[in-house]
RNA sequence: GCUCGGGUGGUGGAAUAGGUAGACACGCAGGACUUAAAAUCCUGUGGACAGUAAUGUCCGUACGGGUUCGAUUCCCGUCCCGAGCACCA
């Protein structure tokens, strides 16, 4: 009998859907584990190859802890909102809410052919009501807190209206954007509408104008992590900065907790580099200058992570964008300066990226005062400084900071080093190493030294205060258009007013446009009837970030009615143990999920402050494209290593009409009318194509689709293919090649139970040494790969194990079945067939995982006391039995153990021709 | 420019508390079975040299140094590749 996948996975499907084999629900007599996967956006072009990979390796891992007598969670969704469904709506006119469904049974269809451990009844998705109301209500909830950072937390918003009743704003611990101080006399005084606007500008949730990256062609607002380079990430738009008032979020208030709360985490390093680097923190002083316009004297605040180069400054820079732009240009200036603010806006946001080596700025006319030396600083405006960072102005230390090097050699500025030795005649030096001089009091000092000495003096001298800065802006929380949760906001004589809980869910309403206005209005502004009792609902959506915020909570729970989630649920499924997805949502979702996660764990209704214990970040699988050369302005085709002879254009040629880079010619022909009469230069009557790796794309015609892979190999040959492939993490292109010395290893194994016939070859004879080693030694290697996540040499060792036992004719049941439980993670279709045929009930998902006995495998210990230089006893660890003689040769031999014959115990090995010696001393 | 990874056969990749480098698989070559093919099985497969042969010797983990009895593994320097960040003061 051969081994007929199609038959048994098809078998196992339906078995473990009629018996609800994964079901999970709370069980405080077992220790619980949860997987979970980046979930999904279910696009219209299906799963490629390269999807499942994460899938795989989550799913290995949660039948491995079931196994291990977990009470795991292993639960999948979609994040069904989103761009795509809605530009599809725009093309063809059908509503999103139609291709989701149809794109979602689609994804379905193919995951359940991959036989993944999941347990559907927890399936969740992020375009349904009665999920996206619980977006809603946290968002109500952030709307009705604010941050107070004396205690670090979120506090409801009521109790900042009694701090303002009783005594104002003046020493307010709160992370806000509120330009206005009031006693709490002027706070009473206020109107109701005058108080709703001041409140705005605390609540975590808030209506604010900022620059927003706005994107034309979207007609959309975008977040940071949406712009890549100035363009969209999606779609590759064009992306300008506009003023717009927009719904944000205010992360910002939580950088610290965010990047403290990562230290602990076991996540990859960079992943977490990545993130340090996006929150951006950066410490150093905020320091007062006295400016002087022509008579008028200001004091202006910079902000420096190098004071102790105090010593060093030779001119101040503002930002064109700068409020001191106006007040500091004296009259005389005044005509450059605008020259250079109007050359500043002709530029796009991306050529002032690109052009960052390109010196340009204006001096203003007006002069600062060193504190400490007392000498005039000129004051100049430069695109090189950010409007968005820090206080929009800098100190400029030309010596010991590249920006302001360049910019003092241009527009021949003085340059004063402040350490000792440092060369500045090519460029400035700007390590934070060496002497301090020129320096006032901080010569001699090292840099560090200066550096606490600097802030110090300033703090002492009343010049400037110890202040920390944070690259990570608030996220921008309104998208104008209409595939997205809409806000339970209502506008009541223009005053922003959430929606009561008891309102929730406001379901997204059917519109009969999707096309977006371009003026900035979203679609949902055409909605009929879109108010609540008259007043006129906010008809932005929500970003697509807010749906994927919290859906892991919501997996512990996902039919509660009365929560986002109960705590008990909570309580016990505490957080997620085991996270796999890409890189790329680095600095996104895995951001705005952790930062979502604290407010809620601030509010009481989550106990966990971090969302994700450990994450995995799987390489992308990457498609393998081939190529045709079409002589130009023919329709004639040369072969690869012809082409050389031609002046040729590369064409994307679909990968299934090649085979081994040989193209099937009239496949060829057939597959695009454009070239049914091609013709072919050929050589050794081949075609040979070209190929390249690049991204998995349909527009490349490279796309695998795994259930081709299944209909050919089966989905447990896929699965260990995806693993065999290469380390979990690294990206690799998909390649058929190795695939069939998998799908023979599983043949292999189904040759160990049955003859060509058929029959039954187990027996139920005890197992002897030889076949206890192989086991053991399988059962060992597989638990700690799996523990390590090294899936690719799990499939090797078990290759290894089927072999030897192949080789010693072994069909004992004590063996076999023990492998075919390590196997169930891996192949869990052919795994489940085996299990019951050792006549088992069903299913091995509920087998328990062999426990692994070193005396199997324990080389045997042979201690022969070897006399040597004196006395000293040798401790030998070898499973082959040597003679003393061999052994005092061996260790005789190596000269070099002299030295060692005086210390007391000293771990060594020698090596024997053939054989390893371990030797305690 | 800065930060983090990484460079091992024809290919994907094994092996690092330092200890027989190249597991396993692909590919390739040869063989068995077959009228033939497919499938399956067996053998060989880093390089160079010597030998009829069994086998032996030398060189090999990007490059140059160092530590060590011993380095793919640890340290220093150089080169290359990938990823991320990038006028962030």
């Amino acid at each position: 009998m051969e081994y007929n996948f199609s038959e048994i996975e098809k078998k196992w499907h339906s078995y473990w859907a009629n018996h609800k084999t994964f079901k999970v629900s709370e069980d405080p007599t077992k220790p619980k584990f949860y997987v979970l996967d980046m979930f999904p956006y279910p696009s219209g072009a299906g799963l490629h190859v390269g999807h499942p990979l994460g899938y795989i390796a989550s799913d290995i891992y949660a039948r491995y802890k079931r196994l291990k007598g977990f009470n795991v969670l292993h639960p999948m969704g979609y994040d069904a909102f989103g761009l795509p469904a809605e530009q599809y709506a725009i093309q063809t006119g059908q509503p999103p809410q139609l291709t989701t469904k149809q794109n979602i049974i689609r994804y379905r269809e193919q995951l359940d052919k991959l036989g993944f451990s999941y347990d559907w009844d927890r399936e969740i998705c992020t375009c349904d009501p009665t999920y996206y109301q619980w977006t809603q209500w946290v968002f109500l909830k952030m709307f009705d807190h604010w941050y107070n950072t004396e205690v670090d937390k979120a506090k409801p918003i009521e109790e900042l209206k009694e701090i303002f009743n009783r005594r104002g704003n003046e020493q307010i611990h709160a992370a806000h954007h509120c330009e206005k101080s009031f006693t709490a006399a002027q706070w009473n005084d206020f109107s109701e509408n005058e108080k709703e606007d001041i409140l705005m500008c605390y609540r975590i949730a808030y209506l604010g104008e900022t620059f927003v990256n706005w994107c034309p062609h979207l007609g959309t607002v975008l977040a940071n992590d949406e712009v890549k380079e100035g363009f969209s990430v999606r779609g590759g738009h064009l992306v300008e900065q506009k003023k717009m008032k927009q719904w944000q979020l205010r992360v910002s208030a939580y950088a610290q907790r965010l990047l403290e709360g990562l230290e602990p985490l076991a996540w990859s390093d960079s992943l977490k580099e990545m993130q340090r680097n996006w929150i951006g923190r950066s410490e150093g002083a905020e320091m007062e200058f006295q400016v002087t316009c022509l008579t008028e004297k200001y004091s202006m605040d910079i902000f420096t992570t190098r004071p102790d180069t105090l010593f060093g400054v030779t001119f101040m820079v503002l930002a064109p964008e700068s409020e001191w732009v106006n007040k500091l240009t004296t009259p005389e200036h005044k005509k450059e300066v605008e020259q250079y603010l109007s050359y500043v806006k002709t530029k796009t946001e991306r050529e002032r990226m690109t052009e960052t080596h390109r010196v340009t700025g204006v001096f203003t006319g007006s002069y600062a005062t060193h504190p400490f030396t007392g000498k005039k600083l000129p004051v100049w405006i430069s695109e090189y400084v950010m409007a968005g960072y820090g206080t929009g102005a800098i100190m400029a230390v030309p010596a010991h900071d590249s920006r302001d090097y360049l910019f003092a050699k241009h527009f021949q500025l003085p340059i004063v080093p402040i350490i000792e030795g440092c060369d500045v005649s090519e460029e400035s030096f700007e390590a934070k190493e060496g002497i301090l001089c020129n320096s006032g009091f901080m010569n001699g000092m090292t840099v560090e030294q200066a550096i606490v000495a600097a802030i110090e003096e300033v703090e002492k001298q009343h010049l400037g205060v110890r202040k920390t800065y944070y690259r990570l802006r608030d996220a921008i929380f309104s998208r104008q258009r209409y595939w997205g949760e809409p806000f339970p906001i209502y506008y009541e004589d223009g005053i922003a007013k959430p929606l009561p809980e008891s309102e929730l869910p406001l379901t997204l309403p059917h519109i009969d446009s999707f096309q977006p206005s371009g003026s900035g209005e979203a679609p949902l502004a055409g909605a009929k009837d879109w108010n609540y009792k008259g007043y006129p609902l906010e008809t932005c959506t929500m970003p697509g970030f807010a749906g994927s915020s919290a859906y892991y909570l919501r997996y512990m729970d996902p039919h509660n009615r009365d929560a986002l989630v109960s705590e008990e649920a909570n309580q016990y499924w505490q957080n997620v143990d085991l996270y796999i997805g890409g890189t790329e949502h680095a600095t996104g979702h895995l951001i705005y999920s952790r930062f979502w996660n604290k407010f809620l764990y601030d509010l009481g209704y989550v106990c966990r402050e971090e969302p994700f214990k450990k994450l995995i970040n799987q390489g992308m699988i990457q498609g393998r494209s081939n190529f045709v050369y079409r002589i130009q302005n023919t329709n004639t085709f040369v072969s690869l290593n012809l082409k050389d002879d031609y002046e040729t254009t590369e064409i994307h040629v679909d990968i299934n009409l090649v085979e081994n880079d040989q193209l099937n010619i009239e496949a060829f022909k057939q597959w695009n009318p454009e070239y049914a009469n091609a013709q072919f230069i050929l050589e050794d009557d081949q075609y040979i194509c070209g190929w390249a790796v690049e991204k998995m794309s349909k527009s490349m015609f490279n796309v695998v689709n795994p259930d081709d892979i299944c209909a050919q190999y089966g989905a447990d040959t896929l699965r260990m293919y995806e693993m065999f492939l290469g380390p979990l993490e690294q990206s690799k292109p998909w390649d058929t090649n190795g695939i069939d010395g998998v799908h023979r290893f599983l043949r292999r194994l189904w040759r160990l139970f049955f003859d060509k016939e058929g029959t039954s070859l187990i027996t139920k004879e005890a197992p002897d040494t030889e076949e206890q080693k192989i086991l053991h030694r399988l059962i060992k290697k597989i638990e700690e790969d799996i523990e390590n996540f090294s899936f690719n040499t799990s499939v090797s060792a078990f290759m290894i194990a089927v072999n030897e036992l192949a080789g010693l004719s072994c069909h004992k049941h004590a063996v076999l079945e023990p492998l075919v439980i390590l196997l169930s993670p891996y192949a869990p279709h052919i795994a489940e067939e085996l299990w019951s045929l050792l006549g088992n009930a069903p299913s091995v998902a509920n087998a328990k995982f062999p426990k692994y006995n070193p005396e199997f495998i324990k080389e045997q210990v042979f201690e022969y006391p070897v006399s040597f230089n004196g006395k000293l006893r040798f401790k030998i660890n070898l499973a082959v039995d040597l003679s003393k003689e061999a052994i005092e040769q061996a260790v005789l031999a190596d000269e070099r153990i002299h030295k060692y014959t005086g210390e007391k115990e000293i771990k060594r090995t020698v090596v024997v021709p053939g054989k390893i010696i371990n030797i305690v001393i």
